[in-house]
DNA sequence: GTCATGTGTTGATCTGAATCAAAGTCGTTG
DNA sequence: CAACGACTTTGATTCAGATCAACACATGAC
């Protein structure tokens, strides 16, 4: 899989140099880092970390996809972000988290213990400074994911999901014909958007009839016209011939 | 209005010192921030800042209520946050705001120009950290309205929501007949619960008929039982004689 | 007072997505 | 390769909440 993130930035091959701590990456503290990194790999499906569990490490995605989702007593969930390659896995100055994080896919996870990193972002501001970015970035994202599931029917839902995936699988292709790799099952994508499974199905079959993307099997997709992902329902029977 | 936070940490009159900036309120630093500060007023329905407009200053609620919300280009619209007196409004180290920033009352402000702010919490790192723990709440609380938006139905909406009002403006009452007062007409409050103003009447009504709120008028609001609250509808018509 | 105007309630109807149900596809394992 | 399980698609039906519509109730201006 394609980590557009990792290639962007010039740096060694651990993907917490590039998204989380370093912006300015020729500085003595990356050594620090480089020896308490140790790797961990979950299987799909497998937890990673439960909600309230005490927050033992850091970590950065190698690679595949995990999720962080909150469920409700009656079992119905929601996912309330997803973690794909070079995101980071961490909340600085807590030892609690308040959701489940689940591998989706199965995860490598660059991890360091919790306690010595956050010796290392007290002393380095600029690390501190970068983490609170990184922060600021999830919220933003939080707010715009609470605007899709408050106000957006199901067919732009499904659009929006697969603009973020495009945006950020496919940084070299041509305008159209952007290639992308689902990563979760329809009923996790159901989880991901506020729908049903059957929902999801339904409206990528919609999106394949009205010529906008295509499967070359259950998981690959390419959308054909980017553009009118976000076009009204592409109802073009043009008004057929009166009987 | 009652301000818990502020009477719940004892110090001087001005909220920033509470929520945003100091834990230990004992420092030079602060004695900056005070000379710096100043007030502002916005009328209901004003804005206080569009998305995409340069961000020239940090501020606290001082009083009144004041509400974040997205817009679709079709004009639907989400709020994805409510601010209350001694809640903190600003991006430490951004420039720009992902939304829009409205006045939902009468709302006074009190307000640091956002350079000599910033340079500041450069300088004192306990700021700094405290900023990361209000980010970090923020999502948190984003987080927990995702599951809101996703998966709640409109009586849990309701029912979060007014948990949430009686949670913040009302700590010293016994366990039942918490009082409130709705910070916002029928309309605001379906923005932010991601549902229509009739429905959220309806549902006002239907907790009303079950006994379980009570108004005095639109706006103020008794809640005569928490508990029941989370509870099923409240169909009581305990199964009527036989015709 | 009465006339607007903004706000809130309630009713009737419609509809998008959920739910219930049945098959179809793929990958894996014995 | 057959049989099983996990995942997906598609169809029929239901239902919660949206939409459309009318009316009620305040508040303030005149």
């Amino acid at each position: 899989m394609t980590v557009p993130h990792l290639t962007a930035v010039k740096c060694s091959e651990c993907p917490i140099r590039h998204r989380a701590v370093c912006a300015r990456c020729d500085t003595d503290e990356l050594d620090r880092l480089e020896s308490m990194k140790t790797y961990r790999s979950f299987a799909a499906g497998e937890a990673i970390l439960w909600r309230g569990e005490p927050l033992e490490f850091v970590a950065s995605i190698v690679s595949g996809v995990a999720s962080l989702s909150k469920t409700l007593e009656d079992g119905r969930t929601q996912m309330v972000g997803l973690l794909l390659p070079s995101d980071f896995i961490g909340r600085p100055g807590r030892s609690e988290i308040e959701f489940d994080v689940t591998a989706t896919s199965d995860v490598t996870l660059c991890c360091f213990d919790r306690k010595p990193f956050e010796k290392l972002v007290d002393e380095t501001p600029h690390v501190a400074h970068r983490l609170m970015e990184l922060a600021l970035d999830e919220l933003d994202s939080a707010r715009d994911w609470m605007l899709l599931l408050g106000r957006k029917t199901a067919r732009e839902k499904i659009a929006t999901f697969i603009e973020m995936l495009v945006r950020r699988s496919d940084l070299r292709n041509a305008p159209n014909n952007h290639t992308t790799v689902l990563p979760m099952t329809r009923d996790q994508i159901a989880n991901y958007l506020g729908l049903t499974l059957e929902t999801v199905s339904r409206q990528f079959s919609a999106l394949k009839k009205d010529g906008i993307i295509d499967f070359s099997d259950r998981k690959n997709l390419v959308v054909k016209n980017l553009f009118a992902l976000h076009q009204e329902t592409g109802d073009d029977s043009d008004g057929g011939v009166l009987a």
